[in-house]
DNA sequence: CCTTCTATCTATAATAT
DNA sequence: TATATTATAGATAGAAG
């Protein structure tokens, strides 16, 4: 998109280089901050220069959530894929068992390798549910505290706001003199 | 870039969005790339679609390596602003004992005090607003992935109960004793 | 949901200031 | 080094399959 095609490949001369890395960052930045307001959806971008610079955009207000909510996914996901790789061993490791060892399978054979089945079956299904049930209760915990917060909250501004008259009457009674600064203190103990 | 100009706001239609989303989110990926590569440059970029997918992309082998170098980074920051804080405390401490040695406080004294006051104030209620919203963009993390994880869980479950009958028939043939049996067997069979 | 096709819009390389 | 200009490469919206 210039004035003619680029080569895909680290551009040697320093100063163009860093000509380049100026524009298009902003670009970047630009393109993500777009995708994010269009499609509504979450988005870190971290860069850094090479000199050791950071350059950083996020959708949201902090970037390190996003992070966050990432390395959570990863964890799910190895977790997942972890119990997965257990079932299909167990499941392989059964079939070569009963296929080495039987030119016909019996009906016990087979009724004792689904069972076994069964178990993992059930194994993988319980763990899922514990990783739901895990963060259901996190869940419900941090709504309970943030309730207590809020109400803790309220009840402090309520105190707060009581005591503005308070200060008021005081510092004006002694020294008519400090009432041009009144203003500025009266202006601070109404900011909630 | 098209055959319109767009609204730099969320796309209403659903359909639409998810068109644009897939579009741009490879256009987005694939500049970062250009970057990297044209700038020599370390970037990282992560992507959630509304539906919690996570897309990615990062310029060197690890994506993790780059956010622990951004966390480094974060960290030297907020170690230079403890300084700065510190700083303003011994500040207020020695105004403290400056003026806990007046008889009469002048105007001057008390205007510097109503300012600190106003910040420490301001501070204080940043920081509970802060800590509030923290919690509740954490309780809606929650929530999401929940959910996420829960229509993954009902899908799996789905493809599950329809996959029973093939099986059903195989082992059946050979003797259909085992048929209470096997839909179990075939359950796990479909665990990816 | 993916591709392909283009008309159009946008980003930017080269250049000048 | 920053900003502005301009020609061109590149991205993509909308439509169709």
């Amino acid at each position: 998109m210039g004035r003619r095609k680029v080569e895909m490949k680290r551009i040697e001369d320093k100063s163009s280089r860093q000509v380049t890395f100026s524009k298009r960052r902003s670009g970047l930045i630009k393109k993500a901050r777009q995708l994010s307001v269009l499609c509504d959806v979450e988005i870190a971008l971290v860069i850094f220069s090479s000199g050791g610079k950071l350059y950083e955009f996020s959708s949201s207000e902090s970037l390190a959530r996003i992070l966050e909510r990432y390395h959570r996914h990863c964890e799910l996901e190895s977790e997942a894929s972890k119990n997965v790789n257990e079932a299909l061993r167990s499941y392989t490791e059964l079939l070569h068992i009963v296929q080495s060892q039987l030119e016909e399978p019996t009906v016990e054979q087979l009724s004792v390798m689904e069972k076994q089945l069964d178990t993992a079956l059930l194994e993988t299904r319980a763990r899922k549910t514990q990783l739901m049930m895990e963060s259901i209760m996190t869940l419900q915990e941090k709504e309970k505290l943030l309730k207590a917060e809020n109400e803790l909250l309220e009840t402090e501004i309520a105190a707060m706001d009581k005591n503005e008259d308070k200060n008021e009457v005081v510092i004006g009674f002694n020294d008519p003199k400090h009432l041009g600064h009144l203003s500025q203190l009266q202006t601070l103990s109404l900011l909630r």
